[in-house]
DNA sequence: ATATCTAGTGGACAGTGTCCACATTGTTAT
DNA sequence: ATAACAATGTGGACACTGTCCACTAGATAT
């Protein structure tokens, strides 16, 4: 986790990693089958701390479940909570969505520590608040999870990493109220 | 690029390189300072390889310029070719997204080569035609752009990897509706 | 014809992931 | 209590990578 903090996938580095804990290269491999296995599970753990940033930003927000604008703020909590994770922590927020090939994402179950997870719940209580039509609710994860994504990947490692700190404020703005607008 | 095309960016080893080349590895720094300049390179060329799949996805487009209807529909053949590409081409996408640290990104620039440049041209074309607010035009090529790009990312190398073609297809149509709910 | 510039060669080094055989424990079974 | 065992760690090795250095053959320019 150290290192994916300071350089993203790329430096989680098995034989560092051993340095740092102090033993010989070669005993990583009692608890790792190979290097994309430590890797997976470093993985897991930056999703984890991701989405575990996301619940906490949901819990700032005061107002009882099913309150139409207690709702909305939750629902711009989470993004704003994901966008912020991506500026504040670049290393883990690459590494979190950098799982190897052949393993498996944790991050796909809706459980309440994914970010998929708690999207999904924000939505369902903007639902059951009356505030967004169950008609429109179907799938509508999907567009919102990609558009905070593409917009954390692209002005963070992406084409817009070098936008004036003011630029990336109107830009992550126009990205909540486009949210907006496709809830409408 | 034949590295980057199989692989994505972390394929792409120097050494290797210059082996399908046929010279020795050293000769390669003649060429480039280092590996990061090399990646750099086959970078943008990705880059542009994306930009022209997306202009000929524009050009496939029948109708004059300004018609309403052809310019809803120019708009959305640059997101299917997007996300085709994506689909087609992931080595090559990725790589085209993964320009190191210090080196600049040629897709910044609003030329007609670029993902970005297509895009702004595209919105421009709808305000000509009346289909678009020219209050809502300004900057809305941000979240458009990430929309598209997040989709891409999370079907592609992302957590919503494994899903099925019928899942993936009604996430992409999805993203597609959710642009145009956000135009009107 | 001589000097300079360009692209390539050969050899080396440190750093990486990974394999093998071996040593040291602490736990369990008899 | 002793013997078998599983867990963890060690030491040495290998192939592979990016990169540095000194050197060379051919083209170009003066």
């Amino acid at each position: 986790m150290e290192l994916a903090r300071a350089g993203g996938p790329d430096a989680v580095v098995l034989r560092e990693a051993t340095r740092i804990v102090g033993v010989v290269p070669n005993a990583a491999y009692r608890h790792f089958a190979d290097r994309d296995e430590l890797l997976a599970e470093v993985c897991t753990a930056a999703m984890h701390e991701l989405a575990d940033r996301m619940a906490a930003g949901i819990a700032r927000v005061r107002g009882k479940r099913g309150n139409p604008a207690a709702a909305q703020r939750r629902l711009g909590a989470i993004g704003a909570a994901y966008l912020e994770f991506a500026r504040a922590e670049p290393g883990l927020f690459a590494t979190a969505f950098a799982v190897p090939r052949q393993h498996e994402y944790a991050a796909r179950d809706t459980t309440d520590r994914t970010p998929l997870g708690l999207l999904c719940a924000a939505l369902d209580e903007l639902v059951e608040a009356g505030v967004l039509d169950p008609q429109r609710r179907e799938g509508i994860e999907y567009p919102i999870w990609s558009l905070v994504h593409g917009t954390a990947v692209l002005t963070g490692r992406g084409p817009l990493r070098d936008a004036s700190d003011a630029e990336l404020r109107r830009i992550e703005a126009r990205t909540l109220t486009f949210i907006a607008a496709g809830l409408a």
